[in-house]
DNA sequence: GTCTATATGGCGATAGAC
DNA sequence: GTCTATCGCCATATAGAC
């Protein structure tokens, strides 16, 4: 593995962690066994590393639903496979889903034009041509934006439900999240569950 | 005013816009017209200044809602009223929204504590209540979540919206957003809208 | 491609006058 | 309660040797 590759990937886990302001070029130079000049020979500037490392963090996350959607089977089967497959994402690469909700809050127009093209956008097409399908009479875009939502903030609320009233063990099981959700949008609060 | 208020209303707005460590004493106290020495007449230290403007920050705001709690009306209708109100908070408030994002993100169990007793459990008790009215059978702890996650998400994506396929301007509008809500969780993607 | 050394400046925090 | 001055440290970034 190249120099440039091994700090990008210390980068990724460094700016997840603790964000652009709090990591140091010297820390993580340190990380990588270098010194702090060296980084600039692979990267003009501490800002520019930052950008690539967020590119090199959602590189390969564009392709990875695609399977899915090429399943022979009901849309509301896909739409459950599509959920799972979403929770389990941001639960084993905590990293990326740190750094989208980073890019999230920062809301920069040029990284979330990046952040739409190269992450969302090949997976939000699918998932309205799915929302279409299944619910022909609503806003397929907002729909989208919910299902999206519902995955991201029950992992990300994870830290401050044990805090809440009835919390239980298993609300942290990923399966069950996906259960709950997959209910609520085929069902609504009514449905069964 | 007394000065320790200016200071802390400068630094909700300072700490919810760049984040604890891109926020400098220095800076801060240009703000309010003092030397950074000053600030630490009113605050130990920075640390303890950020976790009172948090404090601060969220004061006011657990009895926001409670007049809608009141309301003898259907819990169909009390759910869209919470509904419209947390929206229209989150978006009145913004720097209130980017600090809990912020909290959120980072996790220090210590502050979600703070978070869940000061700011969220007396509504998500109310909001568990109106869960196991409207539906019995399900899982209220969870539903109270999706509630919240589907208000909070929806405001915060909306500079990524703006990029992905069939966003409509009027995907930005607070009440067809809250509308767009009630609407999924009443009726899930198959009921009318 | 990586090093040491360094320029330049900002940081948190403190001392002590008023 | 606020100031100026300062300590000691760490930051980004660059220069130049190897």
């Amino acid at each position: 593995m190249n120099s440039k590759e091994k700090i990008l990937i210390q980068a990724k886990t460094l700016f997840a962690e603790r964000g652009f302001a709090d990591v140091s070029m010297r820390g993580l130079a340190k990380t990588v066994n270098m010194s702090a000049a060296a980084l600039y020979h692979h990267f003009p500037d501490k800002n520019t590393l930052y950008l690539e490392t967020v590119q090199y963090a959602f590189a390969d996350k564009a392709l990875l639903f695609s399977e899915i959607w090429k399943i022979d089977s009901s849309a509301e089967k896909k739409l459950g496979l599509f959920v799972d497959s979403l929770i389990q994402v941001l639960i084993s690469d905590s990293e990326f889903h740190r750094l989208i909700q980073r890019e999230l809050l920062d809301g920069n127009t040029e990284r979330m034009k990046i952040l739409a093209e190269d992450v969302f956008q090949q997976q939000f097409y699918f998932l309205l041509v799915l929302m279409k399908e299944i619910a022909p009479e609503r806003d397929a875009h907002s729909l989208a934006i919910s299902v999206s939502s519902l995955c991201m903030r029950h992992i990300e609320m994870q830290s401050l439900c044990r805090f809440l009233p009835d919390w239980k063990q298993e609300h942290e099981n990923p399966e069950v999240i996906a259960k709950h959700i997959i209910s609520l949008l085929l069902n609504g609060l009514k449905g069964d569950t």
